[in-house]
RNA sequence: GGAGAAGUGGCAGAGUGGUCGAACGCGGCGGUCUUGAAAACCGUUGAUCUUCACGGAUCCGGGGGUUCGAAUCCCUCCUUCUCCGCCA
């Protein structure tokens, strides 16, 4: 959510940034502004009614204990009519802020500077791309092939028991998820993150908080019984950690980092692009989060940023970076670099990694303050990535290191899956 | 799941209808004293909206109600604690 300030001061900046996300934002913003106009205006008749109410209300007091009964019947007389019209105003009070956030609202968060325009994912800008795309051998299977051959994830037993998008992984593939799983926390560690395990279900002040309510509604499972969703991510829960809390300057950088299953209804989604581990609704992520000093975000980006690179290069994967066009950008991201793996049997880049910088947009939602160096309170920055999402990584790790032996481990995780090859 | 108790400022804890945004204490910040520190003493110390400012309004778990007036009374939801039941 934009800051009300900020827009009322940066209208036609603001339109123009918003063009870039191919969003219309002019009307909006008229709204936006009429509405905290009449805002304004109502709220201080009211204040003006309550404040005479106040005083008034006192004197009756005073009135009484002096014994002044009549004089005391009269003011509650006026008294009454003034609460008759503060009860009026105080209606349309809530009415124009209704209108107002039902429009502020439906605003994105601005795109950075460096956002290229675009209208989807291939207007993406490559920035750098790294590490040898494997030549596979005559015959090379693709990762659901590979997965039945070995018997190691079972598509057909999750439609069973769950439904498609929900496997079950078995033997040496439930081995090598684990590792991977702590493969990505040790080194998060590494860097001074906090581990968390998180809630799985999250409230619906959560979802607000982080951006998935209202926009996302159909994407998360919702358990209506309990009014509860299932987190599409880690981001949800460990970010609304610090929903309607004030941090001190010193708390920041904030750096959690949170392993979890993550749930998505997928709804719409169908054809290649689903097939075997490349789309699930059920599946695991390892999530890093940090709460940052405005000023300090933008570097923390590109230290996350260089911090999964690192990853994929312990793997061993070829990998890609792009950077989101506004077009592809997400509703509340300002800048998002998105990593790629090839997966060489499927021949096709899969995004395994996403890091964003939210500004203040998640911060301003839920209320997230730190106390500047005067003393005032000012939003935070929020930024989140996946270091990494496992199936695709998965994926790219059985088609990319097959051979006629197996499926060679990279070195990095042979001391966690405590074997060389899946054979 | 059943029965009971409670939720007040960073913490601790008073306040049961009027002058309470809220005592006292601790902590924090500033100062006096000191070579420096501690102690002692003095002062200060919540958030949000609005205003150039003075000021005004709102907030005592959330929401609603009674009343001229609510932290205080009523309803409802949430959370925590105790006891019983169930259970990984």
């Amino acid at each position: 959510m934009l800051q009300l300030n900020y827009i009322r001061e940066n209208k036609a900046d603001i339109i123009k940034r918003l063009a870039i996300k191919n969003f219309d934002a002019a009307e909006i913003v008229d709204h936006v502004i009429k509405f905290d106009d009449l805002r304004k205006i109502t709220q201080k008749e009211l204040d003006d009614i309550l404040s005479t109410s106040n005083k008034l209300a006192k004197e009756i007091g005073n009135l009484y204990s002096s014994e002044q009964h009549e004089k005391a019947e009269e003011a509650k007389e006026e008294s009454i009519n003034l609460k008759k019209t503060a009860k009026e105003l105080e209606q349309k009070l809530n009415d124009t802020v209704n209108n107002l956030n039902s429009f502020l609202i439906e605003l994105p968060n601005i795109p950075h500077n460096s956002v290229p325009s675009g209208k989807s994912d291939a207007d993406n800008e490559l920035m750098h791309e790294e590490g040898v795309i494997p030549e596979l051998a005559e015959g090379s299977l693709p990762h659901w092939d590979l997965a039945s051959k070995y018997n190691i994830i079972d598509f057909d037993l999750g439609s069973k028991v769950t439904g498609a998008g929900f496997p079950f992984y078995r033997g040496k593939g439930a081995r090598l998820q684990r590792a991977l799983i702590n493969f990505f926390l040790d080194e998060a560690l590494a860097q001074d993150y906090i581990e968390y395990q998180p809630p799985l279900l999250i409230n619906s002040d959560s979802g607000f908080g982080t951006g998935q309510l209202p926009d996302k509604e159909g994407q998360m499972y919702f358990i209506s019984e309990d009014d509860l969703y299932l987190i599409p991510t880690a981001e949800v829960p460990i970010t609304n950690i610090y929903r309607n809390t004030i941090l001190k300057e010193d708390d920041f950088p904030i750096k959690n980092v949170a392993y979890s299953s993550c749930f998505r209804r997928e709804a719409g989604s169908y054809g290649k692009d689903v097939r075997g581990l490349n789309r699930l609704h059920q599946f695991d992520k390892v999530e890093i989060v940090q709460v940052q000093h405005p000023d300090k975000s933008y570097n923390t980006l590109e230290e996350m940023k260089d911090q999964i690179a690192a990853l994929l290069r312990k793997l061993e994967l070829p990998f890609r970076i792009v950077r989101l066009c506004g077009g592809d950008l997400s509703f509340a991201s300002a800048l998002t670099y998105d990593f790629e793996v090839f997966s060489a049997a499927q021949k096709r880049w899969l995004e395994v990694s996403s890091v964003s910088n939210f500004e203040n947009f998640q911060a301003n939602r839920m209320k997230l303050r730190f106390k500047d160096e005067n003393g005032k309170s000012r939003l935070a920055h929020t930024l989140n990535g996946s270091a990494l999402a496992l199936p695709r990584i998965v994926a790219a790790l059985l088609e990319n290191n097959q051979s006629e032996l197996g499926i060679v481990i990279p070195e990095v995780l042979r001391s966690y899956t405590r074997f060389d090859i899946i054979d």
